[in-house]
DNA sequence: TTATAAATACCGACCAGTCGGTCTGTTTTT
DNA sequence: AAAAACAGACCGACTGGTCGGTATTTATAA
């Protein structure tokens, strides 16, 4: 039996209420105190946890990355022709919309920070730029395969790829209810797929 | 010759100089004193221009929004089938990437506000809805012009669309060198116009 | 087990500075 | 003379962050 530490259990409670706090109101428009207060905790033990407000964002960009990254990891395990890898991608894309529910708002303060900040920026963008590389090599496998026609640019169709889901993304945040996202999703990348098939 | 006042001139110096910080910094980020500063303004002056730093926003968003629809009125001219109009849009959606040069990251500002926000969501969404629902209606005709295949659900179509809109601006956002988004953009609708289209 | 020392976690008053916005008065245009 | 435009000192509320002190947990030794 781990022992319960109460430390970890306050830096929960901090990164909890940012989370809801900087998804609501933004991350400039959020105080310390009041991270503070929704988190039951003063603030000497957020300066205790944390080095700066700053610090407290990047840890939970860095949290919220790796947990995208960890439900995508699960998708590229079967073997399969490669669209139907990205159709499973797409379902599992699709998912996220319910997984992280009302977990966009923050995804987008992660863009407009990384907008300014270059710490940010960096470490959104790496990831993003993985992504990417991922996305281009599948469709040139695709390619190679045979599955997809032979005037793609491998590029171009991983950046559109991306673009329907962040484009999708932003959708849902501003009109949660009211649209099966994760079939809008589904159907939309399936809309893309069929014109990259070779006939 | 119409009279040059005094006034109009201090009013678009402060909506450049907002426009500018705002763009850099977020809204929340820049203080009107920054903003009177760049513009060569005194507060007073500010605050006889402008009720509220609100309300300078909205004036913001106003004028983008008129202009990006400037900008695709002209587009539904000629008459042609529907792939094609589509196509002319694409074109004309890429060369916002040339004429709005450095005007994305305010078209983030306009977002992250409009979550939080409920007057700029509403100002934001309306003309969003709009847009939408022009584009449901082309892929409709498209459809029924027999240009399109018949199992195609045309709200999903535009969304999909406008999704390859938004992401690819966002993707132009964070890296705008090196790409020629115009290009991307171009053909990244003819891949999904490829998938939509009867054989 | 118990006494004690060291380390960790926490508290909240406080600081220097910034914020959006107001107000009184002056200058410029009509 | 009246109205519109502008100047900038000023205000209270609030900001991120600090700091001296206290409580709690853990390690050590008797």
């Amino acid at each position: 039996m781990t022992h319960y530490s109460r430390g970890v259990e306050t830096q929960h409670a901090i990164l909890n209420s940012a989370l809801e706090l900087f998804s609501k109101n933004g991350y400039d428009a959020t105080s310390v105190a009041e991270i503070c207060t929704m988190a039951n905790v003063s603030k000497g033990a957020f300066y205790h946890h944390f080095p700066s407000k700053q610090d407290l964002f990047l840890a939970l960009m860095r949290t919220w990355l790796s947990d995208v990254d960890n439900l995508f990891q699960s998708a590229g395990e079967e073997t399969a022709t490669i669209p139907e890898v990205i159709e499973n991608l797409a379902a599992i894309a699709g998912g996220i919309f319910d997984a992280l529910e009302g977990g966009f708002p923050i995804l987008l303060e992660f863009w407009t920070q990384a907008n300014r900040q270059p710490e940010v920026w960096r470490r959104a963008v790496e990831p993003y730029q993985q992504f990417l590389g991922f996305f281009t090599e599948l469709v040139q496998t695709g390619m190679e395969e045979g599955s997809f026609k032979e005037d793609i640019d491998p590029e171009v169709a991983a950046r559109v790829l991306t673009s329907v889901a962040m484009g999708l993304l932003l959708q849902a945040t501003f009109e949660p209810k009211g649209t099966d996202w994760q079939a809008v999703t589904r159907s939309g990348i399936g809309l893309l797929l069929a014109g990259m098939r070779k006939i």
